[in-house]
DNA sequence: CCGATGTGCTGAGGTTACCTCACGGTGTGG
DNA sequence: CCACACCGTGAGGTAACCTCAGCACATCGG
């Protein structure tokens, strides 16, 4: 049937991903952010002013997990809860400046550092690799 | 410098790497085991007969952790602690004949999802992918 | 305008999966 | 034979999740 030996790409793509794990997070140790966090404050950042609700869907996490997600954000000096002035309600968290900044560093750490693991595949390969895996996450 | 988008590279890895354990973890579902606990039985049913430092170092945690591995496992029957006859200090985990059943059903489980994972991918794009990630694990 | 019902966040408290530290039983080199 | 190293585990801690209850606010039917 699979002589390709298909069990084994599920092995690859897999290890190649931990591996990717790893060095992000060795990279992300100065900032001292989980994973969550640093993927919060991304997305605080990107659409500037997010509804806790709102975070927690794109964290897939429960809402009360966010709210501790946010704590450890502004205890850090990373974002501001504020009153949705549509909603009062609801609480939007906004970045500070010092947040933005970090953002900006995590995020140029992080493509440093993915730019160095594929470093060792061709342009080429790149290309299709991307193109491969993009047929996979259609 | 990168105008191929090195970084969404990353991203790909990361979303396929996710899927695939997020499919992977529903195949588990009926086992009722942790990811932990399946690789555990892996690799107790492949080198029939783990110290359990030895599954320590395989699974990457402490050694005090692995004994509550081994513990969940063994209160589901699929292992058995035995004192290793050539050092009394050490523990062997041998799997039950449970153990070696399941281990066999958890393991097509998962190779029949990763086939059907990547079935929409030709031959020769298989190989390919799985060239490109073997460079990048060396 | 007002009550019934629904929604957004968070305090309280539980679970899980990891950790470190200390200890008793066991091997081992000088 | 003894100091020392090493094995697994009890005790106890932490981080990151969860559910449930409650308060503040919104919304909608009458």
């Amino acid at each position: 049937m699979t002589d390709d030996a298909t069990g084994m790409l599920g092995d690859l793509v897999m290890r190649v991903a931990r591996t990717q794990r790893r060095r992000w997070r060795e990279a992300l140790a100065p900032w001292d952010l989980s994973p969550h966090q640093a993927r919060a404050l991304r997305v605080v950042s990107e659409r500037d002013g997010v509804r806790l609700s709102d975070l927690a869907q794109a964290l897939r996490i429960a809402p009360r997990s966010a709210t501790e997600v946010a704590d450890g954000l502004q205890e850090r000096g990373l974002v501001e809860r504020a009153a949705d002035p549509g909603d009062r309600r609801a609480v939007v968290l906004t970045p500070t400046a010092a947040g933005r900044r970090v953002q900006r560093e995590v995020d140029d750490a992080r493509a440093a550092d993915s730019h160095e693991l594929f470093a060792r595949l061709s342009a080429q390969d790149r290309a299709e690799l991307a193109r491969i895996l993009r047929t996979l996450t259609d």
